[in-house]
DNA sequence: ATTTTTTCTGCGGGATCCCGCAATGTCCCG
DNA sequence: CGGGACATTGCGGGATCCCGCAGAAAAAAT
């Protein structure tokens, strides 16, 4: 078994290394790579099927990574090790892991022992490991409750990007009036309602631009998920030049 | 001498522990805090003059800590030890810097040795030593070429924060047409001004929205900077109240 | 299959935003 | 002192956004 390693920060690398090596005496070799880019290539090249890796960093984020790395080979094991939970960062994971592929996701202040139980558990027991904190986030987002449907994850994302509702409404084959109603169906989640008889903040907030900032605040968004947003609508926007 | 690190990744935070030991032989101890908070305690507990640390941690932002240890002590020296040199945070701390104060701004991608000398310009020479790529950050930030004025950047995280222009108008200190004119001017900057003969993207961008995307995309902007400008606003918006 | 619930859609009006035009005020330089 | 560069302010109009109302369509429940 060979473990691949994908990770910007030579500490953490180096952390991780040993952590392997001795979490996985039964491991025949440590693979290292210092961003997205050259992590898809290693992986492809050797067809490693065991990943280490970080979310969030700079060549080439790791969800890009992991999404073009379980196109190819869906069957591969990947550990997310983690400096955040962000509400962004879970939604982007969930949304691209393949049905029934195996993963983990641990924070990098989780203890040692949590590291190297998560490994074995992931790469030798074939079994998911997910850090309580980040489960939590998932249940909140995922679950209904006080968490935000896809639909309304989009639409969030839709206006940070800078769309306009026409403009959103032609991207996801809608009526402007419904984008309206779905940016309602946000103000009111997000807590931007002004309740009516409010004198206060009464006209202070431009509710849509007042969402976007909300959403940031709670990390429901990070720079991540907006560069993942706008790569997708510049291609967007490619295709309907054509038309 | 004593030095004081505040830095919340602990890896990163014997690493740099090391690096002092080795770099100032003179050193009489090292002190470790794990965030923001601990850290300015242990600064004015101890009185310590020696400072390095990072910028975001989880508690309170390096910024923070340090704009409220340098309003205790102005001669206190801090190194400012970062993952990153988004324009946000560069702005920030040249912001908040004492005339005449040393200080230092490496990044932590830098080598062992440049680390060092740092150590030993900013404590011991009295040097002021700023990162090349974080200098011409800098330059390109506060030198008007290409650059936002102080008050480009301001109405810039005002809408960021999602209020209004009467709103804006009215914490500023200005008419609402100002305040227009000064986003007119911001727009044309971010490169989000539409050309007027563009069928193209005619009516996709909501401007206002767009330019706080373009910004973030920049790096212009950044969660800790928002939450710092979401704090402001906050105490704004309570003396308000009273009126 | 019918009822219930949810979502989508059009209409319309008031508020806000975007911005050209023009007047005034301020600062600096010759 | 006069003139030029620049920021500030008012006015006004067209575009966009926010959102209540109500009917149509789709989905879910019974």
């Amino acid at each position: 078994m060979k473990v691949l390693i994908i990770e910007d920060d030579p500490l953490h690398r180096s952390y991780l290394n040993e952590a392997i090596r001795a979490a996985l005496p039964e491991c025949a070799g440590v693979l290292e790579a210092e961003n997205g880019n050259a992590g898809e290539r290693l992986a492809r090249d050797l067809k490693s099927a065991h990943i280490v890796m970080d979310l969030q960093m700079s060549q080439r984020n790791g969800i890009e990574a992991a999404r073009t790395i379980w196109k190819e080979r869906p069957e591969t094991r990947i550990l997310f090790w983690s400096n955040y939970s962000d509400e962004a960062y879970v939604r982007g994971v969930s949304r691209i892991v393949p049905g029934g592929a195996v993963y983990g996701y641990v924070l990098k202040s989780a203890s040692d022992d949590r590291l190297k139980l998560a490994l074995r558990s992931v790469f030798i027991e074939s079994q998911c490991v997910i850090d309580r904190e980040v489960r939590g986030m998932q249940q909140k987002s995922l679950g209904n409750v006080n968490g935000f449907t896809e639909t309304e994850y989009e639409i969030l994302v839709d206006i940070a990007l800078g769309l306009t509702d026409r403009a959103i409404a032609q991207r996801r084959n809608l009526s402007v009036r419904s984008v309206q109603n779905r940016l309602q169906q946000l103000y009111v989640k997000l807590g931007v309602h002004q309740p009516l008889g409010n004198q206060d903040d009464d006209g202070r907030f431009n509710l849509r631009a007042r969402a976007v900032a909300v959403a940031f605040l709670r990390k429901l968004l990070n720079h991540n998920a907006l560069e993942r947003a706008e790569a997708d609508l510049t291609v967007w926007l490619a295709r309907q030049a054509h038309d």
